[in-house]
DNA sequence: CTGAAAGCGCTTACAG
DNA sequence: CTGAAAGCGCTTACAG
């Protein structure tokens, strides 16, 4: 039977208010006080309740992801960066993932109603304004990452620019008929990508043909994988005008893109999205996104909103970065 | 302000346990009163709070996974598998991380004492026999993924065997310098795999020399990176005398290894260890691990042993299947 | 089927 | 610096 802090409070001679202050550092204790009560404290390895303190300080020391799914190297790297502060601060994380099936939304609200955590963190989730708007008389503190609302703080990349920045660079070599690579249409990426892909082209004075824009079938993870890249480029190179260089909306979709050109015995210079660690080692040309520091910086943000409810809010929006290795030579 | 349970009694013209009630389902409430009271939660978006559940009823329908880093492939395929499984039972996902300079048996410990799971999934945490044998005493459900103790439930590989087969297939080629890309020599699957190695070594007849086992000098991550296998590789074919074939100790590695064979203009047959989805587009040859089945396997197990303490305790060992691809061609 | 009441293990003004 | 006491928002026997 674990000890609660009534066990330490008879064991050590104190009331529980004493005893629940040596646990919370902040407030005065005399050192003998604060000894007597840590020592019968170890011997019993007591350690207080997080639902308790929960419920009793209206605080968990808990922040709250909420991704859409975790098994992809986005918010991977993203939460790499996000356990890396938040180890640094002690705050605990939980995960909420939001799936694929039902409404979006409605699950988002959930998590918020159920106040599991002080702060939110929102990776990649996509909602309408007016749906973010109602999030805010939650009046609860969210970060948003790779998204964007006047509202609430969020840290996100240029994706128009990104999109641009790799088209232009392909269209720059000298080559004309540059498709893109895509996945699920509607996806707030894509879409935004398709901006940039589409400005590079009519900088340059090409016409914007829909038939450069190819997709594979497989739309699990919204078709952001290498069989969904795999896929695409068959399509491309069994075009009968086949491209002549192409842009891939993510570097995990252009790794299966080689793999295609591979064996189809066929070749075209190709650039990725995002930088993962991957990449580098496979020669892949891409646009940077700084995904760690993303999840650094947005973790950074939503304790100091915590602290502080009224700061000003704060919309960071990192450049895409282009990256020239091989893969375009 | 967010109402409580006491403001829905009132005006749905209740008391508290019947609101109560209506939220756990199972308890018999008239359809009439649950209708009623419904009515009334939905109309000021009404949930109970997590905390209060779970102090009042000492559970939180929350499983905590412990893991020594997410952003690791070989984790991240596993949290999908859990995902997968977790969503489908309708339990919260916490993450607790354990962080590399401190010590890991008070880190775990730590994770226990505070309660805030019902169940806990341990990943790729290797403690000493004595140590688990301490955890048992809290008594809370635990199971071990890629890990083994006799007093807990636990899904793994054979990674003795695993090894023992991705050398055997090089050696089997005709390879006689078999190396092993090794990572850092103290961590659990770097010495199983070491002991899978000499034992295919050894039943050809071939004597063991260890500056055939080789690894990077960063060891973040323990040396299970790309780059920890790009140094290793280099050093390899520095060496005056070649190896003619290589296994790598996870695919990762191996893909920092392919990017060092080609900076140094030079080739050789390697197989890696994992088989992440990345590896079928690569053309890596190496040893499967059901990454994604373990995680979804050992979260049922884990559940299963939340509803019923005293079921026998299970170990399962996943035999690791080779994959030939045109790596070792 | 429903209510009154005790209790879950803490925190935190309020006094002293 | 320390204690008595109220309260956090629920759940759950116990009665009826």
């Amino acid at each position: 039977m674990a000890s609660t802090i009534y066990d330490i409070a008879k064991q050590a001679g104190v009331s529980i208010a004493t005893v629940s202050r040596v646990f919370n550092q902040s407030s005065s204790v005399s050192e003998r006080t604060r000894k007597k009560v840590m020592d019968v404290a170890e011997a019993v390895g007591y350690h207080p309740q997080a639902f308790a303190q929960g419920l009793a300080s209206k605080k968990n020391n808990t922040i709250m992801v909420v991704v859409p799914v975790i098994s992809n190297y986005f918010f991977m790297e993203v939460l790499g960066g996000v356990q890396d502060k938040l180890g640094e601060l002690g705050f605990d994380l939980s995960i909420f993932n939001v799936t694929a099936g039902d409404d979006l939304f409605e699950q988002v609200e959930h998590v918020l109603k159920r106040r599991w955590a002080e702060g939110y963190l929102f990776i990649s989730i996509h909602l309408e304004d007016k749906q973010w708007k109602q999030l805010t008389r939650y009046n609860v503190p969210i970060t948003l990452v790779d998204e964007h609302y006047q509202e609430f703080d969020s840290v996100s990349v240029d994706n128009v620019q990104g999109a641009y920045r790799a088209t232009k660079s392909l269209l720059d070599k000298g080559f004309r008929r540059v498709a893109m690579l895509s996945a699920l249409k509607s996806s707030k990426p894509i879409r935004d990508r398709l901006v940039g892909y589409k400005k590079a082209l009519s900088e340059k004075g090409i016409n914007f043909c829909e038939s450069l824009i190819i997709s594979g079938e497989s739309l699990y993870r919204d078709g952001f994988t290498e069989r969904g890249g795999y896929e695409a480029m068959i399509k491309m190179l069994n075009m009968d005008d086949v491209p002549d260089a192409c842009f891939c909306a993510s570097d995990i979709q252009a790794v299966g893109a080689l793999k295609a050109m591979k064996d189809m015995g066929a070749s075209m210079p190709i650039i990725g999205y995002d930088d993962i660690e991957l990449s580098e080692y496979i020669g892949l040309s891409t646009i940077r996104q700084p995904m760690r520091d993303m999840g650094f910086y947005a973790t950074q943000n939503l304790v100091e909103r915590m602290k502080n409810h009224d700061k000003a809010i704060s919309q960071t929006i990192y450049s895409p970065e282009l990256i020239h290795r091989s893969s375009t030579d």
